[in-house]
DNA sequence: TTGTACGCGTTATCAT
DNA sequence: ATGATAACGCGTACAA
């Protein structure tokens, strides 16, 4: 509301006066501090951050972009709590704003960001081409991490995660307990994370010489809505199998929705495994095992790295994070793995 | 990178040009308004949106803060992604800040974005009292609004949810069914929202000439292991009680799990009620029954009131809504309300 | 149609 | 220890 000025005048000294008690740089006399003190409490001044950071050319704000289409999965609220969590340990502010739903709009939330003048940018990126993200991380001074791809050119600015590798796990482990007609939900087959996990399942079955069956492969669209459909085509066409490798949780859930309306028994029957699995999962889908996608690992690691390029300090180099499976021991179906 | 000033000089015009070429505001030639264009293309130039808005006083940013304690509810992404999507549809962009957990740092949030000069604000408040609220809302010129809150000042400002009716009416639903002992889940008893549910319980009981029992009554803590602490202690204590209200989802979530863990059949035995459900609710606990929180209306009606205050035009009075108790067909375990 | 010059609210570099 | 004053990058009357 009062500007700096209005306080100087309050308490008859100078502008520069009042913005070295505030910023606690430089001397100033005991007597005039106090005074300026009180004049700041009169006025009910409040800083202007936007001139403040124009003339620093710091803003203590860091971006974050997500796409809306995430918002409402069980990854989005780990993601976001994890980087609040995190910024806030060092003094900074997250700034989370909307990627929308196409590349235009992402990279146009990024711009915004950067426009901004945040001191950094996150983004998880769902539509973005890695070309074009590699090309606005070279534009820009600010610097940029990208979570959960693999850049080509700036590859110290991505921190990613094996997702085949963790596909190919829990392939195996199906195999392993004896299943062979195994059927795969993939996710939105635009997103690179959705080809990994299905390329993951089908190397498992190539090393284990069982042949990958089209029938079994499913397309799915990461919603609840789309692992009951998918599960609901492979029972209407009498397809075989005696497990389920659903690309998310989400989807693994509406398999088991899916599958309990028409009475099959979920343990006994079929095993489901998802993927994602985040804290409070457990509660939502008791018995459902998942592998664990290390996004807090990640997170926290991007954060890190990111002040440390603004502060100095901490290094690191891991950029690959591996995934972890979790067999759930089962609480109200009965034993998942139990043949 | 480069300013207005550089690209000035590339298209041989001042800055004022530019600045002109850029807002579409005033006349330009057609060539000139080329040679800028390139030139702006040439340099690489972004506008410094620091510098613009604290020109203009106008951010074209609406801030909201929630706490970090309800990120991990199902609440929060409801929340968010309605919030993001309406403000989309009218031009603006939504910057997210943590709330943090405690009334001063909700405090500090606020004040943060409003430093920051975002057009408005939003708050859905956890800690903060209508006091300090309802204080700040005047000492700023920027339109503050508060969600599921009633402000005893500015009661134009907050929209809010009749809680109380809500928890009353799903009381009175299991008395129809029946229920006598119908225990309760608190929520966190610091939260108004938690006292309100609380309190229509009580009345509906009243009314109905039953007595309220405070052996049935648990204090939880909004989460799904608060819910299930709390019907094992009324397990413990061989409390008898045919129905449960939850304060929420998430802890009838945990009363279901651990009703089941110990073998007592959901629908057959016991019926359940939590509050707050959103869409993706069915999925994840398929049979539950729900009151479901009317959050995407209340942030819908916030955000339209707030750009008719900057915009003009839009005008509603609706400052109470309502709740509806949702009963769904049970899926996989039964009718939950056969008695 | 275009350019000049001042203001937005700070910080920071000089003198004093 | 304090006060002018020049940046910071942009918008905008006003003049030309």
């Amino acid at each position: 509301m009062s500007t700096m000025q209005e306080v100087a005048n309050k308490a008859g000294v100078s502008k520069a006066t009042v913005s070295r008690v505030l910023s606690g740089k430089g001397y100033v006399s005991k007597t005039t501090k106090d005074r300026v003190y009180k004049a700041i409490e009169d006025a009910g001044y409040r800083p202007n951050l936007l001139a403040r950071n124009l003339a620093t050319n710091k803003s203590q704000c860091i971006g974050l972009v997500v796409t809306n289409t995430l918002y409402n999965g069980n990854y989005f609220s780990e993601l976001i709590s994890q980087a609040a969590q995190k910024l806030e340990d060092h003094g900074r502010q997250l700034i989370l704003v909307d990627g929308k739903h196409s590349a235009e709009e992402e990279q146009e939330a990024i711009q915004f960001l950067l426009d901004l003048q945040c001191d950094a940018v996150i983004i998880y990126p769902r539509f973005l081409t890695i070309d074009v993200m590699d090309d606005i991380i070279e534009q820009y001074k600010q610097p940029i991490m990208v979570v959960n791809r693999r850049l080509r050119k700036n590859q110290s600015q991505c921190i990613c995660c094996d997702h085949k590798g963790a596909s190919f796990n829990a392939t195996k482990h199906l195999i392993e307990q004896g299943h062979r007609d195994i059927a795969f939900i993939t996710g939105s087959l635009d997103s690179p994370t959705a080809i990994e996990r299905l390329s993951g399942y089908k190397e498992a079955l190539n090393q284990h010489h069982i042949e990958v069956q089209d029938k079994l492969i499913i397309k799915g669209k990461w919603t609840p809505a789309s692992g009951a459909a998918a599960i609901e085509s492979l029972l209407n066409n009498k397809v075989t199998f005696s497990a389920v490798l659903a690309s998310n949780d989400d989807m693994a859930i509406g398999v088991i929705k899916k599958l309990t309306e028409v009475g099959i028994a979920i343990p006994t029957d079929v095993s489901i495994i998802g993927f994602d699995n985040i804290p409070t999962a457990p509660y939502l889908t008791p018995s459902l095992s998942s592998v664990k996608d290390p996004v807090s690992n990640m997170v926290s690691e991007v954060i890190n790295r990111l002040i440390s390029m603004l502060d100095g300090g901490y290094l690191s180099k891991n950029n690959l994070f591996t995934s972890e499976l979790l067999v759930r021991d089962s609480v109200a179906y009965g034993p998942f793995w139990g043949k």
